[in-house]
RNA sequence: GGGCGAUUAGCUCAGUUGGUUAGAGCGUCUGCUUUACACGCAGAAGGUCAGAGGUUCGAGUCCUCUAUCGCCCA
């Protein structure tokens, strides 16, 4: 292959054109699938499955992309490497969507039966994982397809049904009334979890209960007068003298007229309301321990629906805050109504459909979490999972510790089915792994199964090893299990983590992952969270669209840290893509000055130029440094890096003093060491840059990839993703070139410095002299690059105590020169008729005074008794090295000042 | 009520065993069609690291308190 012609490359970077084509390479050539290696530890990742609900969304796109830059850089350092890709079931949320496209139809999931609504939701299944495939394709996902699962899958299902028959024998899992969070719009139960709770101004409303059978009332105050109906006795503190003649008299409900008991309960509180409590046992947490202390009967008085039902007498029927409303005129007309007064409380809603929930007593299956949670707890507290970000090892820990039994069964359609069967003939149950024919107990075929389904959380609960194959012990169980990192969002600790955490314990003795990494929140460009309502939704695909899917990446990865919020904006992204293009045009200029066959074997260290043994010794330094901080799980300061390396060493100042030795190879080995092509150290440096960077961004990096390997012949992998992550060369690092590249680094600066201030046009070449002692040598030889970058000619360079050359306009006095100070050389600009001397010598002034300033600090500190006792030997050489060369540059400002006369 | 976090340049944020003169992107200002890149180049301005106290030779970083904002749990 030849050089490539500079107009044959696009001058910006096309993400639309390389994209699909790569991912499509990568699939073919089967890179994704690990190859089980069992000498090798694997390093794997089980990916949050989301929910068959839609499409993905920003979050998913960030978890996709750290987890694909933990997978890739894991894959390159040539761990057998699985990410294990899914889709959840989402019970609720999957059927409460596809439900509305049913009444879009004018039909409900009843019109239709069980039976023919799953098949409706196996179709919506089916359609909206390809569709989250698809997009996880989009994002560049390197997971392993062909291992993809689903919870409903048989292996995961199967799953389930061992877990839930296991842990009802151990009687972990137990039936039993309890009050459990209702929601009427979804006709379910749900955990504790499930309910957010919102502050809210309600009404704190004072109502009489007559007493039965003599004159006089008993005040209680409540926040839903409709649960009047469902009381069974009014409570009051034993201590509360107000109430001493109270107990065991009776009060009459009003609207019913039901008698019911005044009882004391050390539960009620003296200062709420009155002091005198209402208790509704199937409609309260609270009430219902004091029903069960007292045996009280319990009254429902709702519908599923949250209408009211035939125990409301004549409010039957209502919805529950109609209700409120009729009761209320009722007790006002009645003359029962004593005051209203304002009130804030917290109320209980639905996190997915946001309706106000309702206690509400009912059978259902609950998990024994205490027995459970305790190993939970010991695993974390001695390091056998670690967390990242730390601080929520507390938060994790703090909520095992005050953990409650967990409501898992749910009153819907689309999930698994609880695996119990309840016998006609005997009443008692069946509790088995496959679908029995008969009663255990007595035989009888007359059994129906319970027509619940359990919480979606206990199936993602048992994710890390029911999808490698748990509970038979499968080749990708023994090897994969336990996984390496559960990377997810941390307000998903809880619901997920945590019971996985749990699960997997219980399940398999092992805890499911060594490390979880918590990463923050999408928002907005204002700090917002993104939902459809708010309409500040950002689609992922439409942002790849626009800035392709490496700069998306990039925008969600940089500039972040585990377990804070991410502001994601177009700024961020425009930056983002900026830098693919940046990375573009480096790499095409590189390409369009390649000769053929360029080969790494070139680079002999030792006789190489200044700037590429800087370069090189820059590389490693940030190799190296990548390294540390990828396994510290420091990605985004990693990126940074990559991209401040890319940007600010190796594009503006290495290619930029490359020109300088192309040019002259050009013109036949004109240049001053034109001996020697800059091309390998050019093509090394940009081909070990995107080897580091091809985790974070894929696509650009794999295009880029492949056209130098054209050029290179050396032994290079089919894929970038398959050739290895870069490890640092010791013998690469140079400090002596940095310290002489810094000098020249400075130098340009100061020259451009001073042209900016002086204005001079751009394209006008100055004399400038530039004065050094030890590291002239080393400038010498930078002598072009200085001219080039600087666009100074002639450059002059003395010894800085020969004398200036004389001559030239403006020389023959330093009087009229700009001198800058700096402390590897001095730079001297014969800026004729322009310097303002008095403006020269108070700048000069005042230089010196902050170097004399810093000059004495740093004596006061290296004076300090206690500083050069206490602190580390080379803090306190540095100091003394630091002061050397400022006494140095002090010196020399005076000499220039006096020079200024 | 309990817990956690944030507070660093105009804006968004990095800053991980405490160690030079605190960084980036965006924005602002000045100049530039310099043959890789205007999705760019060069230069500049901009910070008492929320406030107070403490530990330390040394604090943006560790501790205590205060303020403001946010989140979680009850």
């Amino acid at each position: 292959m030849t050089a490539q012609k500079l107009s044959e490359i696009p001058k910006a970077y096309d993400p639309q054109k390389v994209e699909t084509k790569w991912y499509q390479f990568w699939l073919e050539k089967g890179y994704f699938t690990p190859k089980i290696d069992s000498q090798k530890e694997p390093f794997v990742i089980i990916m949050p499955p989301p929910n068959v609900t839609g499409e993905l969304h920003l979050g998913h796109a960030l978890t996709a992309t750290l987890e694909d830059i933990m997978i890739r850089w894991h894959r390159m350092k040539g761990d057998p490497t699985l990410w294990l890709p899914g889709i959840d079931h989402a019970g609720i949320a999957a059927q409460v969507v596809v439900e509305q496209t049913l009444t879009e139809e004018g039909v409900t999931r009843h019109d239709l039966g069980r039976e023919e609504f799953l098949e409706r939701m196996w179709q919506w299944m089916k359609q909206y994982s390809r569709v989250i495939a698809e997009q996880h394709k989009r994002l560049g996902a390197s997971c392993d397809w062909s291992r993809e699962r689903f919870t409903m899958d048989e292996g995961p299902s199967r799953a389930v049904r061992i877990t839930f028959v296991r842990l009802y024998e151990k009687g972990l899992i137990y039936r039993g009334e309890r009050i459990i969070n209702w929601c009427p719009r979804c006709t379910t139960a749900l955990s504790d979890l499930e309910v957010e709770h919102v502050e809210e101004t309600g009404h704190l409303y004072y109502v009489n209960y007559r007493l039965a059978g003599e004159d006089g009332f008993i005040t209680v105050a409540t926040t839903r007068p409709e649960t009047i109906l469902g009381d069974t006795a009014v409570a009051v503190n034993p201590r509360d003298k107000r109430y001493k003649g109270m107990v065991d008299r009776r009060a009459i409900l009003p609207a019913i007229g039901r008698e019911i008991p005044v009882i004391a309960d050390e539960a009620v509180d003296p200062s709420f309301g009155t002091g005198a409590v209402k208790v509704t046992p199937a409609h309260d947490p609270v009430d219902f321990e004091i029903g069960q202390q007292h045996d009280l009967p319990s009254v429902n008085i709702l519908n599923p629906d949250g209408t009211m039902n035939e125990n409301a007498g004549p409010y039957k029927g209502l919805d529950r805050f109609a209700c409120r409303e009729q009761l209320l005129a009722d007790l006002e007309s009645e003359g029962l109504m004593v005051k209203v007064e304002r009130h804030q409380h917290s109320v209980g809603h639905c996190c997915r459909c946001n309706t106000v929930i309702e206690p509400w007593a009912s059978q259902q299956w609950f998990i024994k979490i205490s027995p459970l949670a305790i190993p939970a707890i010991d695993a974390v507290t001695d390091g056998r999972i670690k967390i990242i970000p730390e601080r929520f090892i507390k938060v994790y820990l703090n909520w095992l510790e005050n953990i409650r039994d967990w409501c898992i069964s749910r009153q819907l359609w689309w999930g698994h089915r609880i695996p119990v069967w309840y016998c006609g003939e005997c009443g008692q149950l069946t509790v088995t792994i496959d679908d029995p024919r008969t009663c255990i107990q007595c035989g009888s075929s007359n059994i129906v199964q319970d027509p619940d389904v359990l919480d979606t959380w206990f199936s993602s609960a048992l994710w890390p090893h029911s999808t490698l194959g748990w509970p038979d012990a499968t080749g990708d169980f023994d090897y994969f299990y336990p996984t390496s990192v559960m990377e997810t969002g941390y307000d998903i600790l809880f619901f997920w983590v945590a019971r996985m955490i749990m699960m997997g314990l219980e399940n398999t003795g092992e805890v499911p992952f060594n490390t979880v990494y918590l990463h923050g929140l999408v928002r907005d460009e204002k700090g917002e969270k993104m939902s459809k309502v708010k309409g500040n939704v950002l689609n992922p695909l439409d942002a790849i669209e626009s800035y392709g899917t490496d700069a998306l990446r990039l925008a969600l990865s940089t500039g972040t840290s585990p377990g804070n919020d991410i502001r994601l904006s177009k700024g961020k992204l425009e930056a983002a893509r900026n830098f693919a293009n940046k990375l573009w045009n480096a790499s095409r200029f590189i390409l369009g000055n390649m000769e053929e066959g360029v080969s790494i074997d070139e680079i002999e260290r030792a006789t190489l130029p200044l700037e590429d043994r800087w370069i090189l010794s820059r590389l490693n330094r940030l190799v190296a440094s990548v390294e540390s901080l990828m396994s510290d799980f420091q990605f985004g300061e990693a990126q940074r890096q990559i991209h401040d390396f890319i940007w600010g060493e190796f594009c503006d100042w290495y290619i930029e003093m490359s020109k300088i030795r192309l040019k002259g190879g050009e013109r036949g080995g004109e240049s001053e060491k034109g001996e020697r092509s800059p091309t390998p150290v050019l093509a090394h440096v940009l081909e070990t840059s995107l080897r580091l960077l091809h985790p974070f961004m894929p696509f650009i990096t794999e295009e880029i990839w492949q056209s130098l390997k054209g050029h290179l012949d050396y032994e290079m992998a089919e894929s970038i993703m398959v050739s290895p992550y870069p490890a640092a060369e010791e013998e690469a690092l140079d400090d002596e070139a940095e310290k002489q590249m810094a000098v020249v680094i400075e130098i340009v600066r100061a020259i451009r410095n001073a042209r900016a201030e002086f204005r001079v046009a751009p394209a006008r070449w100055i004399e400038a002299v530039v004065a050094a002692a030890e590291t002239k040598p080393a400038i010498e030889t930078q002598a072009q690059a200085i001219e080039t970058l600087a666009r100074v000619r002639p450059l002059t360079i003395i010894g800085t105590e020969d004398a200036r050359p004389a001559g030239g306009e403006g020389w023959e006095s330093g009087k009229k020169a700009k001198m800058v100070v700096l402390e590897g050389a001095e730079v001297i600009l014969p800026m004729a008729g322009m310097v303002d001397l008095e403006a020269e010598r108070a700048r000069l002034k005042k230089e010196s005074a902050g170097n004399q300033a810093e000059i004495a600090r740093i004596e006061a500190r290296l004076k300090d008794q206690s500083f050069l006792s206490k602190a580390p030997p080379d803090v306190v050489e540095r100091e003394r090295e630091r002061l050397a060369a400022q006494r140095d540059r002090l010196m020399r400002l005076g000499e220039r000042l006096s020079e200024l006369g």
